[in-house]
DNA sequence: AAAGAGTATTGAGTCGGTTCAACTGGGCGG
DNA sequence: CCGCCCAGTTGAACCGACTCAATACTCTTT
C-alpha cells in the first residue's frame, strides 16, 4: 500500500506561485510556523522567524487568497448591487463604499441590476456563491421569492438596503430622508410664490419615491396649495422618463415643478426647450441630487442635495458591524439631504452668483 | 490505528450551508458523481442523475465558488483599477466592463487608485493575490518597479491598459486616437477662424495627455498658427486644475481653448465666469469627451466624444480572449473619437438646434 | 537531579470543490 | 463459456491555506 505522500510537488515543473508549502520546505520549518509568522498569531522564536521571512522574500511568496478563505471561511469581499453605475448618481456612492471597505481591508465586487428582478436574482445568487462578507443591495421594486429569502437566511451574509427599503426585509438600511427633501423643495417654491406646482416622481413601486410624493402631498397641503393629478407625472429615474414628463405636465402650464431626480431633470429641461419654454422665466424648477458641474447649467439648478459619498460610507460601515458581530439588531440610517437655491426656481430675490464647487475631486 | 474518517460531519450542527459532500451523501452517491451532473462533465446515468438532482433541490446546494476556484486555479472574476470612479469618465466604461464580464460569467472587483502610485501598488497586489484571472488597468504614470513586474509576470494574470499606455509594459492596450481627437478639436476651431488656440492639457507624464498635446501642436502647425507656450496649461484632469487654468489663460486673450477633459472644463466655465468672459462671445471652447446631459449646459459644449462604453467592451474581450489563450500576442485596439460640433466653440454658421440625447438610459 | 510549568514546533485534519486512476458489472464476440 | 471492452461509478489525492492536539524543548522549582 503505497504510502500517503502529500505535497510531494516535483522541483521541475513550470514557475507557479509558490504555496505556503514551498516557503516552509525552503525555511527548514513546518508549515504552521510559516502560517504563525505571516499571520502573527502564534510564538515563533525570532530565528525561526527570520528564516521564514527570508524564505518568503527568496520565494516572492504571496499567500492565496482564496485558500486562506476558504479555510477560515470569510472573503474579506462585499457585494455591491446597483441599479446602474452609469446613472450618476451611483459613482459617488460606490466610491465611497469601496474607499470605506478598503480602509476596513475589504474588496468590492459590483454588479448592476438594471431595476431587473431577473438580473438581481442572478447576482444575488453569483455573490452568495462567492461567499461574500456582505451585500450592499440597490434592491429591485420586486419582493424577494420565498427560495430567494431561504437562500438569503441560510447564508449568513448580512445584507444593507441602500435608498430603498423592501418590505419584509429586516436588515439594515441607509437612506435619504426624502419625504423631508420633497417637504423642503416644495416648500421653498411655495414661499418664493409658485401655486400651481408640478411632480414628476420616480417608480412609485419604489420606495424613496413613494416618499418623495408623500412630502410633495404634505407639503402641498401644508400651504394650502391644491393637488391636481394633472399637474403629476410618474417617470422612472431614466432621461427619457423625463422627457416624457416635459411634454406631458409643461403644457398645463404649472408656475413650478418639483423633478426628483437628475437625469430625468435633463429630460424634462430638453422637452421644455423643444416646446420653446425656458426656465426659470416660464416655469421654476427644483431637481433632486446635485453635481459638482452643475454650476455649467444654465439656469443654474436649484437642488435638494443628497449625501451620496456619506450612503455608500454608512452603507459599508454597518456592513462591517453586523459581519464583526458588534450588532445584531438592524438599524435604519436616514440622512437629511439640504436644499441648495440656484437660479432655477425663479425668483431670485438677490441675484447671488453661487460659483461651481472648486477643489472637488469628482 | 484511527481509520481516516474524512468527512463525518455531525447532524446536529448549525445549519451552514450544504457542501456537494452532503448532497452525495443524501443522494447516496459519491462526490464525483455530484460533481460530474453539476457541471454536465463525464457520463451519469439517467438515475443517478435524477437522485442527485433531486438531492441538491432538496437541500438547496449550491456549489462554494471559492473551493471550486482552488481547485480549478481560476476565479471567473476580473480586477478592474481606475483613478476613481467618481469621475464621471469611468462609469460608462465600467458599466460596459461588468456587462461583458457577466455575459461571459466573469465577476469584476472594482478598486480606485486615485492616480496614486501606491495605491495602485496596493491593489494589484491584492487583487493577485485573489487570483483574480485577469486585470483592466487605468495605469498610474509611475513606471512599475522591479518586484512589480517580477509579480506580474509571475502571476500568469494578463493585463490590459485602459487609455494610458505604460512604456515597457508589453500588454494588450485600450485606447482612443487622442492624438488625432486634438487633431479634429484645433481643426474645426482653425477653420471658423480662430487663429489664438489656447491648450489645457491633462497631466503630460500620462499617454494620452501626451497624445492630445501632439495632436494639438500638428494641428496647429498644419493649420499654419503660431505655438505660444503662454496659451498652454498642464492640468491633472480634475476640476480645480480646470479652474486654474482658466484664471491663467484668459486673461491672454485667446480666440478659443481646447480643454482635454470634462471636469477641467467645468472648472474652465468656472473661472471664465468669476472673471466675467463668456463663451462663446468671448472665447470658444471644445471638451473632451461628452455626456448625456450636456445638452443642459449653456453654452452647448461643442466637444470630442470619447466612446466609452465600447472602451469598457473591448477591454474586456481583450482580456478574456487572453484568458482563454486565444491569443498570445499584445495588441493595441485605438478607438476613434468624434467630433461634435455645438455652440461652444463660437461662430456657429447655421444656428442648428441639436436636442438633447433622448433615450439614453445613462 | 527529577518533576513540573510553560513555550516553541510539528503533524495532520479541514475547508469544499475537481479530477484521475482504479474498480465494477453488463453486453458482446470468439 | 470465457475474456474483453466500456460506460458508470468510486476512492482518494490535490488545490493552498488555517488550526488543533500532540510532541519536543527550555527553564524553573524543589
Amino acid at each position: 500500500m503505497p504510502k500517503k505522500v502529500r505535497r510531494t510537488r516535483m522541483a521541475g515543473r513550470v514557475s507557479k506561485a509558490p504555496s505556503i508549502y514551498d516557503v516552509a520546505r525552503e525555511a527548514k520549518v513546518s508549515v504552521f510556523t510559516v502560517s504563525a509568522v505571516i499571520n502573527k498569531t502564534g510564538r515563533v522564536s525570532a530565528t525561526l522567524g527570520r528564516r521564514v521571512e527570508a524564505a518568503v522574500h527568496k520565494l516572492n511568496y504571496r499567500p492565496n487568497l482564496l485558500a486562506r478563505s476558504l479555510a477560515k471561511q470569510q472573503t474579506h469581499t462585499l457585494g455591491m448591487v446597483v441599479t446602474d453605475i452609469a446613472n450618476p448618481f451611483f459613482p459617488a456612492i460606490v466610491r465611497a463604499a469601496e474607499d470605506a471597505a478598503q480602509k476596513a481591508g475589504y474588496s468590492v465586487l459590483l454588479c448592476n441590476s438594471d431595476d431587473k428582478q431577473d438580473k438581481e436574482a442572478v447576482y444575488l445568487e453569483l455573490l452568495l456563491s462567492k461567499r461574500v462578507d456582505g451585500i450592499i443591495l440597490n434592491k429591485t421594486p420586486a419582493p424577494l421569492s420565498v427560495v430567494q429569502r431561504r437562500m438569503l437566511d441560510e447564508a449568513k451574509a448580512p445584507i444593507v438596503l441602500l435608498m430603498r427599503t423592501c418590505p419584509g426585509l429586516k436588515t439594515d438600511v441607509v437612506q435619504t430622508d426624502d419625504r423631508q427633501g420633497a417637504i423642503d423643495a416644495i416648500a421653498h417654491l411655495a414661499r418664493i410664490g409658485h401655486k400651481r406646482i408640478a411632480f414628476v416622481s420616480g417608480p412609485l413601486n419604489v420606495s424613496n419615491a413613494r416618499a418623495r410624493r408623500q412630502g410633495y402631498r404634505k407639503a402641498l397641503e401644508a400651504f394650502g396649495l391644491e393637488y391636481d393629478p394633472e399637474l403629476t407625472f410618474e417617470g422612472d429615474y431614466r432621461i427619457e422618463s423625463g422627457h416624457r414628463a416635459g411634454l406631458a405636465l409643461l403644457p398645463h402650464r404649472p408656475d413650478a415643478v418639483l423633478v426628483t431626480n437628475y437625469l430625468m431633470t435633463v429630460g424634462f429641461m430638453s422637452a421644455a426647450d423643444e416646446i420653446g419654454m425656458r426656465c426659470p422665466e416660464d416655469f421654476g424648477l427644483v431637481s433632486f441630487d446635485d453635481y459638482p458641474w452643475l454650476g455649467c447649467f444654465r439656469p443654474r439648478l436649484t437642488t435638494i442635495e443628497l449625501p451620496k459619498y456619506e450612503l455608500g460610507d454608512t452603507a459599508v460601515r454597518l456592513l462591517l458591524e453586523r459581519i464583526q458581530g458588534k450588532r445584531t439588531h438592524p438599524v435604519t440610517v436616514t440622512l437629511l439631504p439640504q436644499l441648495r437655491v440656484r437660479e432655477s426656481c425663479g425668483f431670485m430675490l438677490h441675484s447671488r452668483r453661487e460659483p461651481v464647487a472648486v477643489g472637488e475631486n469628482s
